[in-house]
DNA sequence: GCCGGCGTTTACCACGTGGCAGAGAAAGTT
DNA sequence: AACTTTCTCTGCCACGTGGTAAACGCCGGC
């Protein structure tokens, strides 16, 4: 490791002129003539400097790092969307620090805070869960933050704050119409928040709501379920308690708050020898790559990923570097990809 | 931001002290007097102070974090893992930079560079996939690195890496073995490396082989599906591939070299009316939780994840922290989770 | 009452870098 | 030829921290 401790000072001597004249070659300094230009560079090369991050992020304050923050990575959708943050950041030659919350407020509020200020990122990409927007509000971090997924309501006089994510009850609303038109009458949904604080699933809710009055078809109190959170066995427990129903009470199509829930799902009824989408139609949410796979495939609300991770490391980097300080909320595209689980009438 | 840089300066201030006993408070020097260390306690408590991770770092060449390597978090089997290797690295109060590679050399080699000698991690847990025993024994990092996965074969007399997995072998025999013993005779292989340089493939594709030589089954080589990565995709892709085979060639068994094949090779054969596992029973490799709810549900190899976390975190800090010099190759458990895919004899 | 020893607190330095401005040389101006 | 301007290069400083060792004060012992 000492071995390859190679400083500007080193390079410096290698090349025989002062250190500062090695930063000034690095930072591109522009009055520094093309052959001690050429010398530094051929010395650094030589050497393999390169330079101490430690030392540049105490020097100038910045980290060269960004915080992406989501409740957890064994979420496929969350996985997906990861990758495609990372790819635009490092695209752009920062690097992200990845931070599971596990949907925890506590964990949530250190990555807003950055790791109790102890600064270790310029910026922070966050998907909350947990957080309230007074918590967002209320961050000691001091950098600034995009928020991804459902709009957290925040006053509009609070600056620092942008956000990028779809029209959630216009997902919503479209997934529970497509239901209606196949046609299906007996829609449930599945992922109503029993912790009464995912704003995201009250959005998904409130489509649901839209769409079947809208189709003056009565909202059901007892098709509506609840879940304790958004991951394959919470979906399974929602298609045991429909087959708890008496049979002609039960729904012919369902609409999940995502995937999983979807997957989930699909795994009890199916278990009970329901049919899909004969029985029961299903529509999930997210579009993650196990969708056009699983069996039968999964209609899907598929949010435009990539214009999601694009647009907040793009906001972000544009306030980070200071080059726009206007507050953004970004609606991004979603589109409705149809497959078997909702293919053809009931039967 | 700037009203939040509390540095040990201001907490000396208020404490009315010298900033280095507030160093010395925080670092437990064991002479310090309750009374002044009650002063700066408090002190810290009311600025809010945190350590300057960026001087902390300088100062003792240290970073706090450790690098993991994972080729693409969207593949669900990294996906889990990263999140145990994040819980067993905080637990220990360190913070992990999770690093997609993608399969791709140049960036498998500059995180075993640790970023170009930046000194941002103290360690690496790598799971490597393009490089070879050399690149990673000729990595100019200087820090110490554990290895998952594959084991890689390495000179045994150089020293400062560590592996962790499972035997890969042993693993694929045992699989192989439960479809023989349905029984099924034509069983076959789908995952062999196309570009020839994956290990694992390698491995996994020699337990095939042990166990068809142990049961007196013949290898028939068209019964070996190559592929060119390790997505759902390819493993519809190989699906397809069998489906072009006449009908009587066909295999009545496929072990798969991961479950995202053998899920992409289950839809394949499903869209042509094969019934799983009447016609042909599917084995897959890794168990992710997708194995447990898709439809069929599929009979997989289980590594004990939490142990290879667990273990390759331990491994990697005592490294770290000095206390142990020995190079370890652990061999960690695993299980085989029979599961609806190979339930029942051939119809 | 002076001294040695121990417990407690403090001063100084270095880690490697970038901002700032000065020093020296070359070129242009009067 | 002297002066100003421009271009290159350099030295000094600070970022916030931890290691080293010195300074301080208190106590007991002779």
């Amino acid at each position: 490791m000492s071995a390859l401790a190679v400083t500007q000072e080193d390079v410096a001597r290698r090349a025989g002129v002062a250190r500062k004249t090695v930063s000034n070659v690095i930072s591109d300094y522009p009055h520094v003539s093309d052959r001690i230009r050429k010398r530094v560079l051929a010395a650094i090369e030589e050497l393999g400097y390169q330079p101490n991050r430690a030392a540049q992020n105490l020097r100038t304050g910045r980290s060269g790092m960004i915080g992406l923050a989501v409740p957890e990575l064994d979420v496929s959708y969350f996985a997906e969307l990861t990758r495609l943050v990372v790819q635009a950041t490092e695209r752009r030659g920062l690097t992200v620090l990845i931070i599971q919350t596990f949907g925890d407020l506590i964990r949530e509020h250190a990555s807003l805070n950055g790791f109790g200020h102890q600064r270790l990122i310029d910026g922070l990409i966050c998907s909350p869960i947990a957080s309230s927007g007074d918590d967002i509000l209320n961050r000691g971090g001091g950098f600034p933050v995009v928020l991804l997924g459902e709009q957290v309501s925040v006053a509009p006089d609070h600056a620092g704050i942008d956000h990028v994510g779809i029209d959630n009850v216009a997902a919503a609303r479209t997934a529970t119409e497509h239901l209606l038109s196949l046609p299906r009458r007996r829609v449930a949904f599945v992922g109503a928040s029993r912790s009464t604080d995912s704003h995201m699933a009250d959005l998904r809710l409130a489509g649901y709501r839209q769409a079947l009055a809208s189709a003056g078809v009565p909202l059901r109190p007892e098709l509506v379920f609840s879940v304790n959170g958004y991951h394959r066995r919470d979906g399974a427990e929602a298609g045991r308690r429909i087959l708890a129903l008496p049979p002609e009470e039960r729904p012919d199509g369902v609409f999940c708050a995502n995937d999983l829930l979807a997957q989930g799902l699909m795994r009890a009824l199916h278990d009970t020898g329901y049919r899909i989408p004969h029985d029961v139609a299903v529509v999930g949410f997210d579009d993650i790559d196990e969708a056009t796979y699983s069996i039968p495939s999964l209609t899907s609300v598929s949010p435009d990923k990539a214009q999601i991770a694009e647009t907040a490391v793009a906001l972000l980097l544009d306030r980070v570097n200071g080059s726009d300080e206007a507050d953004h909320d970004t609606v991004t595209d979603f589109s409705l990809v149809v497959r078997e689980s909702t293919a053809g009438p009931r039967r």
